[in-house]
DNA sequence: CTTCATGCAAACTTTTTGCAAAATC
DNA sequence: GATTTTGCAAAAAGTTTGCATGAAG
């Protein structure tokens, strides 16, 4: 089953409604890159649905982060992106300081790692969050 | 020289002015844990300066954050903490998801893995930032 | 027809800015 | 005495909520 039916079925289990509005919604990001802002979100929708609101989409998100599907992640810039939920696997990312790309990667060795130290501390980690702020190869020429 | 005197200098070379709510919220701040928000240096400053404003908090914090004593650090809350910039080392952070205290710790190991990883996606690392979300010693008993 | 979703406007949170009065140099 | 700071209030920017109308089941 694909992360669209995913979503279906979580709003049929709650009684809730599948709108025209939240399909949309969920086209979009669905076909993006998985890292989008709400105003990106918003003003995308706003093509097919000129009269749409922001409550909206933040309702819809909402409710994508509830059916597992998207997390909010915040990368240090003011309004937080919301990233499509890998299948499953946790990933890190790496941001491009030039052109704001966005590369997820997972390492599983730099996670041992943060048990291990996690651990010197008499800390039990569930989760964590990693960025990596850098040039990513199509912005220095010459290294690609 | 200490911190304060580090800040008073910084003051005095833009040719500002050292006031006695500038002093009172680096005060505050150098006699943290080095983690708080603007809120929470408001409120304390509020003890001393009942009509002390956001205002005067925040461009102080500006200030400071200028001077290269301070850094906005966002954890994944709603509101930036400002952490006290280290002597010149970098540290990452652990957060404890039941009492909310910070541990900074630093891994010259796990940096050199980062490069390392990011190096294979053709991408330089300039900083980064990683937070580990668990539980510390004191909040789970037996374990500490 | 009942219940839920929508769009709008208003509220809310965090942070910034303009301005007259007050403190610093 | 000139210039910067302050506190206030208003303004941004991002997000949430209440409510009447409209759509989905």
């Amino acid at each position: 089953m694909n992360q669209k039916d995913h979503f279906i079925d979580y709003i049929k289990q709650h009684n809730l409604k599948w709108s025209k509005q939240r399909e949309e919604i969920v086209d979009i990001f669905l076909r993006s890159d998985g890292h989008m802002t709400a105003d990106e979100l918003f003003r995308k929708a706003q093509h097919t649905f000129p009269d749409i609101g922001y409550a909206t989409v933040y309702r819809t998100l909402k409710l994508l982060a509830g059916s597992g599907l998207v997390t909010a992640a915040r990368f240090g810039h003011k309004s937080a992106r919301f990233e499509r939920a890998g299948t499953g696997r946790h990933h890190d990312h790496m941001v491009c300081i030039e052109c704001g790309n966005i590369i997820e990667f997972a390492s599983p060795q730099i996670e041992r790692l943060q048990d291990t130290v996690a651990r010197q501390h008499g800390f039990s980690v569930t989760h964590h969050k990693m960025v990596l702020y850098g040039t990513c190869c199509e912005c220095k020429p010459g290294k690609c």
